[in-house]
DNA sequence: CTGTTAGCGCCTTCAC
DNA sequence: GTGAAGGCGCTAACAG
């Protein structure tokens, strides 16, 4: 080995070894600790500008950037926070996520997203997660909190607020799916329905119980029979399995509300098997709206929620508890509205 | 204030203090070091079973999880990866993530998905993410890198590994969007299709390029003329103008083929709005697959790509190279073959 | 205006 | 078998 073992750290040498204050600060000639206040602006009149710009130079030369671990660890500030998800693919989530990234970016907040698994065992559970530090905060919009691994969310050790279908904390936040499903079921009873279907979601699940509350205030107010199936996932195969217990005894509904558009998807199939047609014979609505309602044929009707509201009012609720300054969130956000679009027309000759 | 402001930590006094290695070390009446070996399981033998159980004890009681980024400070080893996407949606980048997990989550590895906007400036950068040390190496599957923003993602001050819809550098894995393509094209050669055109995907991208070039080798060996209809972004409003483009002169094709599910369902709807029936009239292959591939009318014929060996692969190379031992890595992989559902069939009498 | 100093929580030789 | 001590890279008083 030719070369020696300590090496003085030189432009264009990262990757193996990052330059640091200290590199940046016998490149320019002053403390260390000068370079930290210069770099980060602290007391910025204070420096005499002379050595202000050498300081920069001589980082920009270094590639310096700050080891944001190193700062968290001394500031105990990651600013850092976490959305925690189950499902990637669920556009109201992605929603959120966006305007999540966007009000904490505003603020020089990184988002980092967490995707844990409700049926297999996760490998990072909330508990890990919250421990380690990496994050000031989290917004967790998993389905299934992991039971028994803690006492409560309340007690994670980093701020938490809770969004959408989880059991309720303090800092909790959703979309009012209660008066989501009323609001759609009396659009169908205006329109003269008298035998409407619910697939409300996971049974268990906060926000399939309020679908139901919500179904059955509009169902009861109009003296009507209610009919829920309850399916054990959201996915295309449970949604399957739900329309055909709607058929069982040989007499369907003449409308189906479904919780997720995915689930209006699947029941757009299932009926379609059964030789059913959207909207003569049978009228279709999703609780959950996304652009590619439009896209399949008949466009789905939907309820539309304020997703972006949910994402920012979760994220500033999330900077706020970790500043100290916790607010009272709001609990539930009204839908927007009803978007028509094809799948929805009054009831034809109920079938036999 | 009647509180002493130095509090002894005990059990239940998370969330404003965590426990640390001393708090342990003090209930136990050890060295924090030797607690610090214990819970790690170093020289776990060399320690006293007896002083073992009195810190493990201590450790449940006080409820101590290590700070990983105090660790990881120390160690220069965070053990969490990140994957970068530009866009949540994709399945594909949904299933590759998914598999990421597995491979790193086998290892004690927590993967953190950054999802930064390839359009909006990103709050944060490539570079910051990687200087960050939060992660010890990136799998970027980010359509856009930022240039400019660093010379190339080599220099990246972590590893990486870059995956799919991006230049290519050493450490690069995708799928092998050009023999998809090509596959794609001769089937529908073989059925008997002399109009067939291609909508690749965005313009510059790697697998836009691809894309076409197999598709051309199918073509120019059957003699047929080409017709690919460039697109400046994936979403519904772009393939609509897309499919415009391709009956533009009044002849339109017999089939399609497009770089992505999502684009085949909006052509599904554009055609249809053209009075076109699928695959009566015409055919349309989607070189993305999806079980919600499934669920539309008709269901999508696609080709399918191991999207989580992609996965996989990436993961594992990444893992390896953070540990000093990198690997190369196969640059494409094959697609696994053709689904074959219901929106294909042979040419009907060619549109006037 | 700039340097000195003391840790943040943890790992890791090196003694004893 | 266990304690002592130094330091990862950085911030934040406090000196001077």
């Amino acid at each position: 080995m030719r070369h020696s073992r300590e090496r003085t750290p030189k432009a264009g040498d990262i990757k193996k070894r990052r330059a640091t204050l200290r590199d940046v600060a016998s490149l320019a000639g002053v403390d260390y600790s000068t370079v930290s206040r210069v770099l980060r602006g602290t007391r910025d009149a204070a420096t005499r500008p002379e050595t202000r710009e050498r300081i920069k130079k001589a980082a920009k030369e270094l590639n310096y950037h700050p080891n944001r671990l190193a700062r968290a660890l001394r500031t105990a500030r990651a600013n850092y926070v976490g959305v925690v998800v189950t499902d990637l693919a669920n556009p109201t989530n992605r929603e959120m996520i966006y305007s999540i990234e966007r009000v904490a970016g505003a603020v020089g907040v990184t988002t980092v997203i967490y995707h844990v698994d409700d049926k297999h065992r996760p490998s990072h559970t909330l508990w890990q997660i919250a421990a380690d530090s990496h994050v000031d905060g989290l917004i967790i919009a998993a389905r299934l909190v992991i039971e028994g691994e803690f006492g409560s969310v309340d007690d994670l050790p980093c701020a938490v607020v809770v969004v959408n279908e989880t059991e309720i904390i303090d800092d909790f936040v959703a979309l009012d799916h209660a008066e989501g499903a009323r609001l759609a079921t009396q659009h169908l009873i205006d329109l003269g329905h008298r035998n409407i279907s619910l697939l409300p979601g996971e049974p268990g699940m906060l926000n399939a119980r309020r679908r139901i509350e919500g179904y059955r205030k509009s169902i009861q107010a109009a003296k009507l029979r209610e009919d829920i199936a309850i399916c054990s996932g959201y996915g295309p195969d449970e949604t399957f399995d739900a329309i055909s217990t709607l058929f069982e005894g040989g007499k369907g509904p003449t409308a189906v509300l479904t919780a997720t558009l995915p689930m209006a998807m699947a029941s757009l199939a299932a009926l379609r098997e059964r030789g059913l047609q959207v909207p003569r014979d049978i009228s279709l609505i999703s609780l959950q709206n996304d652009p590619s309602a439009d896209l399949v044929d008949p466009a789905i009707s939907s309820v539309d929620f304020p997703v972006r509201d949910l994402g920012n009012t979760a994220a500033q609720a999330l900077l706020e508890k970790i500043n100290g300054a916790p607010t009272k969130l709001p609990r539930f956000l009204a839908p927007i509205g009803f978007i028509e679009r094809a799948s929805v027309a009054g009831p034809g000759k109920p079938l036999q």
